[in-house]
DNA sequence: GACTGCGTTTCGCGGTACGAAACGAGGTAC
DNA sequence: GTACCTCGTTTCGTACCGCGAAACGCAGTC
């Protein structure tokens, strides 16, 4: 579900300080550990006393961690905390794991569960065999050049996939033609086949399918994908053997799903 | 860092709603995985229309989901990603690992690193050998018949310590006089040895020992812990060989950290 | 010692978030 | 069908909470 700004302008139902502190949160990508006032700031765009005020918030609460000696803050153990509890209850997880497995047994590939976050997919299980190419679990990885991210892009509801296509578009102008085709070839081959593929254009030499999944209850799609060396896992092979393996994966977990 | 509510009675820093959006997200214990507006009312202690708008809010930001057919909330994608964004930067993770990996190839038990999480322990590493008894990544145990909860109150000051106390205290008065016996005699031990003890109070047959660490940025201690059955870890071995041991795990992660 | 950069604190105002009460939507009983 | 639950959302006026310009404090630098 890609999240935006408070907006609307008579949402009496928002609560702007709340939105405001879990986007001082959002700020901690991988690659930030210490982020300072002034950086917060520069990133939410807010002025420099609310960051001061909802940090220290944050950090009475334990979700943010506050180092004397670098002035910066870093994640706390709060969050890590929620992060597990949410995770915890993910049963797809449960759910798709033998089935996971198997189809990385039998392609020698890796599989993947991914969640999305903004322009990014979150993998949050990890299945591999032998020395094929491996995406660790906690990884992000783009939306915009991915078969896990145009299948969830490919999956969405017009209206948010136009927001979210108009983001990235924002985000990285320069690409945006070669983006913008490779995602309506995306989305034609998710209208013909169920699935979507990412040949070479995030890492080269790695080729991968991905398909959608909505879960009973709601929410936005989670993405099951498989991915290896472009020598053994070829288009075609993708098209005819893998993806639709992909597909009687994803049948397999909604039926495991509704048993209980 | 144990956390607690407002409070402070005139402590202009602190961001009320904030603060309880947060509270709500806490709700989400791993046993609560679909929760009512009214439970959530119930549990933060607060008025329905409020619970209304700050789910709501929390919603639109993803970091909760709504099944419009149960009326209720789950946790969203967003705590996944933050969760895994804390991970990913807890570099202790990769400085115990091989640590960790060779004493449970030593002890033949599991060696497991863990955080706070008010009064529970949130198991973040896991390494074990052979079928010695497993808590899985993600598991939550109890701060107060723990060796890993006892070994982080012993390393906290004495404010924060007395305020965990009377929050157990609090929380399950009946067991007070054992809880607290237990705990002092912890403190004892971690004054004499640095580590904390926990002999089949938790799980029958269970025998463990842990010590705490304190990071060089900052934040509440972090604690590793060697736990297996009590066959196995005989309290004088625990106290002889493996606490020992511990500790000079302790110093080696101590001095990889300082390294990089 | 003046200067610069950054974080925190002050403080009065504006508007936001609060919550009692009203409203609405399903479900159940009879 | 009506009356009666229960639970969630919406209304709305007020209290007060959070906002941010400006002032302050504190290091480090030249």
């Amino acid at each position: 579900m890609p999240t935006e700004g408070p907006k609307s302008p008579e949402d009496r139902k928002f609560v702007t300080a709340l939105s405001r502190g879990l986007e001082v949160l959002r700020c901690f990508g991988p690659r930030d550990r210490w982020l300072a006032n002034q950086e917060l700031a520069r990133r939410t765009g807010l002025a420099k006393p609310t960051i001061s005020r909802l940090a220290y918030t944050l950090t009475r609460l334990g979700h943010l961690r506050y180092s004397e000696t670098l002035n910066k803050y870093a994640l706390g153990s709060a969050a890590i905390s929620m992060g597990f509890a949410a995770l915890g209850q993910m049963d797809v997880r449960r759910a798709a794991r033998p089935f996971m497995q198997e189809l990385s047994d039998y392609t020698k590939a890796s599989v993947h569960l991914a969640v999305n976050d903004r322009l990014s997919m979150q993998v949050v299980d990890t299945y591999w065999n032998s020395a094929s190419f491996v995406i660790d679990i906690g990884s992000r990885v783009p939306v915009a050049t991915t078969s896990l991210g145009r299948a969830w892009v490919a999956a969405l509801p017009p209206a948010e996939r136009r927001r979210v296509l108009a983001a990235m578009r924002a985000a990285r102008p320069a690409d945006w033609p070669t983006t913008r085709r490779r995602f309506l070839q995306a989305f034609r081959d998710y209208q013909a086949h169920g699935f979507c593929f990412g040949l070479g254009d995030w890492r080269r030499e790695i080729n991968a399918v991905a398909a959608p999944l909505f879960l009973p209850n709601g929410g936005g799609p989670i993405v099951i994908g498989c991915s290896g060396a472009a020598f053994q896992l070829e288009p075609e092979r993708l098209k005819r053997d893998v993806g639709p393996r992909l597909l009687a994966l994803l049948g397999n977990v909604r039926s495991a799903l509704a048993r209980d």
